[in-house]
DNA sequence: CGACATTTTGAATTCCATCAAGAAACGTGG
DNA sequence: CCACGTTTCTTGATGGAATTCAAAATGTCG
């Protein structure tokens, strides 16, 4: 990307704070841009028939949302709510779509990095629909520690609700909940009020394996 | 995209046939292009932990498959089998990445491709999350008839074999089975052989929205 | 026909969602 | 700071859903 491209975009963009459990955009909504995060983190879920929220990814530092909907000139397929206080900018869709036309680079550019979300959305559906809950909630914690990383005490910085747990694995929340407390029980996690910390990576690991 | 341009795709072709059963590249393999289909029906699948394949989704004419990976420069991540006897065109990535980097506008067709699949990824995620088996079969049946037809008798023009059912919904063979048994006692599909059709398609979205 | 894969049914078991109800944490206004 | 209502977290009990293992029936192909 050109600098002059780039100054373009840079000066198009506006600053804006989100506090936690605010919505960024709701499913259903036509996006005149798309948000990239500068601090804090956002939930990315969806409604199901059933009233409930399936969370599809978290979206951090440096992340984009909503590239998907406007490059599709559809609505949003998504939500997008704040899971703790955030910092975001937004990008007018003009300026996404000039310079996505006049600039090859930045078309591959955004390519790379669908392709890569693509990837990785099929490797949810994988997990989904062949992984028993347990094993999901495994993948969750170690997941987390791995893009969110821990505190001093070994706690993962990112501290969800149970209810949003449960959204991220796709089940009730008492279930998730019981998996916790035996995932405790057996020194896999540790926890502490809210927050929960990986104890023991391989014998997460070795569940995932299913052993 | 320009004419001479056009003409070098199509130039690059080559034509393949391929026999049902037979793969067309497996996942970890590395591409050196995409795949066009011209004619026949292909899975794209995934093994998981447990050794069992999850389909992802199907592809048939028109449709281009390992275009995630060649963007990406990574080996697939999903193994692509014929379901039905194929004929497929191959065009080598340097022609891909070259038109990729000369047309903006090629580009951004791609990406807007690339932008529905993983909107549609994203459905399937919820739909493996929070919907039941039933459910999950009740959406096939309607997929499968809208997408690829019915014939003259009514039964589905795409003939699957239980498991690959079974891989679509991510369940177990046994219970694919009880629940097409089940499905048709109630009058809402009928078979013949392993042919099955879609006979009430009203009482199979009503299950959909869970009645 | 015989060998092999696919489809079908049965029964036992495990997994998970749901309902209900109690305990702890949290915020707010007095 | 406390009393309160509200939300979040936790535990128990139960029924239904889905997997698993086993075995029989059917189909397919050399």
């Amino acid at each position: 990307m050109s600098k002059e491209e780039l100054k373009i975009v840079s000066d198009s963009k506006i600053s804006k704070k989100i506090k936690k459990g605010d919505a960024l955009f709701r499913e259903g909504e036509k996006l005149d841009g798309v948000f990239c995060v500068r601090d804090g983190v956002s939930k990315l879920s969806k409604l199901s028939g059933n009233g409930k929220d399936q969370i599809v990814r978290l979206a951090s530092k440096g992340e984009v949302m909503g590239q998907r909907a406007v490059i599709a000139e559809e609505s949003t397929n998504l939500s997008a709510i704040a899971v703790s206080d955030m910092k975001v900018c937004f990008i007018p869709k003009e300026v996404i779509s000039n310079t996505l036309d006049r600039n090859p680079n930045f078309a591959v550019e955004v390519l790379r990095h669908m392709a890569h979300d693509l990837r990785e959305a099929d490797d949810v559906i994988v997990n989904m629909s062949q992984k028993t809950v347990k094993q999901r909630m495994a993948e969750a914690f170690l997941y987390l520690k791995k893009n969110y990383g821990e505190d001093t005490e070994g706690y993962l910085t990112l501290v969800l609700s149970r209810e949003d747990y449960s959204n991220v694995v796709g089940t009730a929340t008492e279930s998730c909940i019981r998996i916790i407390s035996e995932f405790k029980k057996k020194g896999l996690i540790k926890t502490s009020g809210k927050k929960i910390g990986v104890a023991d990576e391989r014998k997460l690991l070795d569940l995932i394996e299913g052993f």
